[in-house]
DNA sequence: GTGTGCAAAGATGTATACAGGATGCACCGC
DNA sequence: GCGGTGCATCCTGTATACATCTTTGCACAC
């Protein structure tokens, strides 16, 4: 089973999960209005739940809750983004830390098959689907990671900050000459972390970090024509 | 005026405040049962306000929701401690670097009046009134430090961090003693960043934080009679 | 033609009513 | 005496109705 239509799950959860969804995915692109009316017809819940569902993206930086004024998606600057990646510079390496020191942790379990898996696609031709694939396994990857560190409070923002990570690069198409890279990147995380080499699992993520910021400021500029220095852009283009 | 009654901040945020307060302060111990009729008497707003204090204490980690079973304030334990420090002497540090590379901030124009005061305090002979006095000066300091960094994510991790920090001090009755030094400890601090000197100013708040962890842990351990490991405390005595 | 003031409409904030599920206890059977 | 089942009660989750505020558009005065 998937997941079943109302028993299992609650609603407020299904109205946050499908807002996240479309927000990391930018088809509820930064800046948009996002009125409890309009949200209850859009996903036939109760206005309780469109609450619900709203303020916990609040919570999450996602929206922006203005009182008396109604809901928008949280807009992007080129500032905000330099922001999120010096956290993450910050965070993640210690996450990579803390990981590769937890041997017997799930996420090992896995290493030989996301390393097999990084392999086949390094082999695959460009294309779409490829950058799919590659995508959703490292989101994976970055969750297992993340789910390996024994510190719980650096879980909770780490799991803070991903959407925010995956919203930018929804937002900015990035040259699938990056995913080439990243895939070497990647590779080099897992080898770490498999030979248990906390410092060089930190490095490779930081390396990974730095690349990964490069691009994404290049992309905005290049979509933007760089206009922007501070500014807030309005969506990704398209 | 200094605040209406009803018109200015919404109801809600009220009963979020008053909550979280609370929990800071121990008035609701860890694990201690929120019903939603039980804070509808309490704070004598209706139910909607309620759950929404209730879903964004959740966000920052106070309370634990359990679907369809209702609320408890979020339990502590040592391992928890630790990985609360342990996240802070990665963050704070870094914002200390940030803030003392801000000369424009309100931080800095504050930093002769707050220093005026710790130098105050250090001449007052020990009481409940200076420990207070010392507190809440601390509580102004490092708020103001966070809001000199021009990173808006670390600022909003900050602040998530926050109230867990106040919580730990107050459930365990620290040691007098601790404030002499910790008095010492911040008059480094607001000194390294009076100078613009941020490498010391961050050295300074990891020497600050190790000592807080190191106290924090005696106190606990003395509580509790040693008793926990990594057991969950059902409060801070008293 | 411009600026101010008012009024109506739409939205959010709040309160309450209804439905589904979990917990605890009492009763029955063994 | 002990274990299991069934029910009663309370709780949370959801939906809807009401009050209040913000905003927008228009009319009028200058």
């Amino acid at each position: 089973m998937t997941a079943a239509a109302a028993p299992g799950p609650g609603k407020g959860e299904l109205v946050y999960q499908q807002l996240r969804a479309d927000i990391e995915a930018g088809t509820l692109p930064p800046g948009a209005p996002l009125g409890e009316l309009a949200l209850v017809a859009r996903t036939g819940a109760s206005r309780t739940p469109v609450r619900e569902a709203l303020r916990r993206l609040a919570a999450d930086g996602l929206v922006e809750l203005a009182p008396r004024q109604g809901a928008r998606v949280s807009r992007v600057s080129l500032r905000s983004v330099r922001d999120l990646y010096d956290l993450r510079a910050l965070l993640e390496p210690e996450a990579m830390r803390q990981a590769a020191r937890a041997p017997g942790s799930p996420l090992h379990a896995q290493l030989p098959r996301v390393r097999a898996e990084l392999v086949r696609l390094q082999r695959r031709s460009p294309s779409a689907a490829r950058s799919a694939a590659f995508y959703a396994l490292a989101d994976r990857f970055d969750q297992a990671v993340a789910d390996a560190c024994p510190n719980a409070h650096l879980q909770r923002v780490l799991a803070d900050l991903r959407p925010h990570s995956a919203r930018l690069r929804n937002l900015s198409h990035l040259d699938p000459a990056r995913i080439e890279t990243s895939l070497v990147e990647h590779l080099r995380m897992v080898d770490a972390l498999a030979a248990g080499d906390a410092e060089e699992a930190a490095a490779a993520c930081a390396a990974h970090l730095a690349q990964g910021l490069a691009t994404i400021v290049a992309t905005l500029r290049q979509d933007t024509g760089g206009v922007l220095d501070d500014l807030d852009l309005p969506l990704g283009a398209r």
